[in-house]
DNA sequence: AACTATTTATAAGA
DNA sequence: TTCTTATAAATAGTT
């Protein structure tokens, strides 16, 4: 595709063979990640050079994808055959697990407003309606939980305003003693220490200034 | 890669995003096919939409390509085992699907506004952000197509209103005529019969009332 | 690996 | 979906 067209056959020299293969390889997985972040795709893509070595690349788990792919063609392959009534069984359970899935999927896209064609007015009216009851909901237990949180800080700070006051008498004492007594810095350090009265916050503990 | 250069990120608008996936998914099993063909390479792609559509392709079969992928990786995972890959897999299969299932039946009920307990705040943050943008989707959807209702209304209203008037006209000479020639009422619908210039509204038909 | 002249792929718009 | 078109990307042949 450049300089000049090429035929798409076998390339003969082996040499060109494999710097063609490596430069393509790295386009078609460079193509393949694209899709699947510009479309929110699952691809899977497997490589094995004609040396056998194995390039892959797959946006999601690969083993997973492959599941996926499995199970889509595993109701086709066998259900002319059917030897026994458990495997019947677990096909048709297969195939209502996917249309579950595929069902629910759609709703989910409803709700974030996508494929709404086939929905008439009343329909979107009803999907409104359990938007704004959602979107209500999630607002109160945001509201609930920031509140929440708000309060905790304020308790917090209210105990640390409370700490500081109780240092601050400390430090007033000591530094009385200090005049009256006579003591090194160094002595100061050990009072404080073994002084220590304040009881340490649960959980993270915050920077104490102010 | 064209007209403009994009970023690679996820495409918001739905339409554009399915568009581009139409379009780079054939580009991208052109280009598959081309390395498998020029560089005599065992190629194997496997594509699933958003929407869950699958599409594929494979130089040689591809559940041979898929073997040997596992043999490549069965030095970490199942080597000795292997009792029989395609049970194996059905199995997973089954499980990835009920997790499937569940996962999406619980995403369902957070966007109804319940199970939220499970969610920090910036969490639901998105959550809201997610679903004010599903709503205004669906009020803008619903509005369209209330809006295309009304407009079809007034269409037919503004014929009808014409069809009254021709009907108007025909009648005052019918009467016109029947002053002055004297005719009488069998041959007045006769005429109004065959004059019958009347379009007929295409589709269901309305209630000429007005 | 790098360099380019070309061919392809494709984004946007109809 | 398909077509067109301007432009971005990929890449064949060469160094």
């Amino acid at each position: 595709m450049a300089k000049e067209k090429i035929k798409i056959k076998k390339i003969d020299n082996l040499t060109a063979r494999q710097v063609t293969f490596s430069k393509r390889r790295r386009g078609l997985i460079k193509k393949a990640e694209e899709l699947s972040v510009l479309c929110d795709a699952d691809v899977s893509l497997i490589v094995f050079s004609a040396t056998g070595k194995l390039s892959d690349f797959s946006s999601s788990r690969m083993e997973d994808t492959l599941t996926r792919y499995y199970g889509f063609h595993s109701n086709k392959v066998e259900k002319s055959v059917q030897p026994c009534l458990a495997l019947e069984i677990e096909n048709t359970n297969r195939e209502m697990l996917h249309e579950e899935v595929y069902d629910r999927a759609h709703k989910l896209r409803q709700m974030k407003g996508e494929d709404l064609e086939g929905l008439n007015v009343e329909e979107l009216e009803q999907l409104e309606k359990k938007l704004e009851a959602g979107l209500s909901l999630v607002i109160k237990n945001k509201e609930d939980k920031t509140w929440n949180e708000i309060n905790k800080l304020q308790r917090k700070e209210a105990q640390l305003i409370k700490q500081n006051k109780q240092l601050k008498q400390e430090m007033k004492m000591i530094l009385h003693q200090e005049k009256s007594v006579t003591v090194n810095s160094e002595s100061v350090k050990d009072v404080y220490i073994s002084r220590n009265s304040i009881p340490p916050l649960d959980g993270d503990s915050p920077n104490p200034s102010s």
